[in-house]
DNA sequence: TAATTTGGTTTATAAAATAAACTACTTTAT
DNA sequence: ATAAAGTAGTTTATTTTATAAACCAAATTA
């Protein structure tokens, strides 16, 4: 009836990342930041989690002196996202 | 950009719980926790947050001795999912 | 009448989200 | 040169949520 929701990708903002990060080819953390409205802290641990699950890669850098860090989807990440969305669906009915 | 996920609705049993009640006049208890697959204790407390967000009625009666705990979804729990559900479309982008 | 089952609730524990505080550095102003 | 303010985050602490475990009352079955 009801399928699983993957509970890394069923939160708002770790979801919010995974959305954006899909249609992009790569976002540094400000840029996710301002997009998703997210702390600093929160994002910093939400980006963790991805990152140990395997669906985002994180690098870290510098833009001239400043620290960048560049973050990027992975193949795991974009079939996590499929998934869950067509999990969804089931809840959804033909609301979507 | 992303729409804010109404939290009440943001957690894969309330949102089983209200998905299924938006198709059915009324289900009771047991058939709830059947179709989601709960335990009683994670229902029992869920369909609390649900009564008390004005999204749900719960009336207790009985069935013949047993008791019975019947459920239905308000006209409020109607436009909060589908608010949910519009908010969520703009994490889908076109997956969904 | 003694288990066992049904239909739950309450309480305790674990996990998650969020916010606050902190680190390390850079840039700007004095 | 130094102090103040800003950037880019991380770490830690607190609150909130979700889940599970234990419990309760009544009914049914053996």
């Amino acid at each position: 009836m009801f399928k699983e929701l993957n509970p890394l990708l069923h939160s708002e903002l770790r979801l919010a990342v995974i959305s954006l990060l899909i249609s992009v080819e790569s976002a540094d953390f400000v840029y996710i930041k301002e997009q998703t409205k997210a702390t600093s802290g929160n994002l910093s641990v939400q980006l963790d989690k991805l990152q140990k699950a395997g669906y985002i890669n994180i690098e870290k850098g510098f833009k001239g002196k400043m620290p960048r860090t560049t973050c990027s989807i992975t193949p795991e990440g974009i079939s996590a996202f499929e998934e869950y969305v067509f999990a969804l669906r089931s809840y959804l009915g033909d609301k979507l």
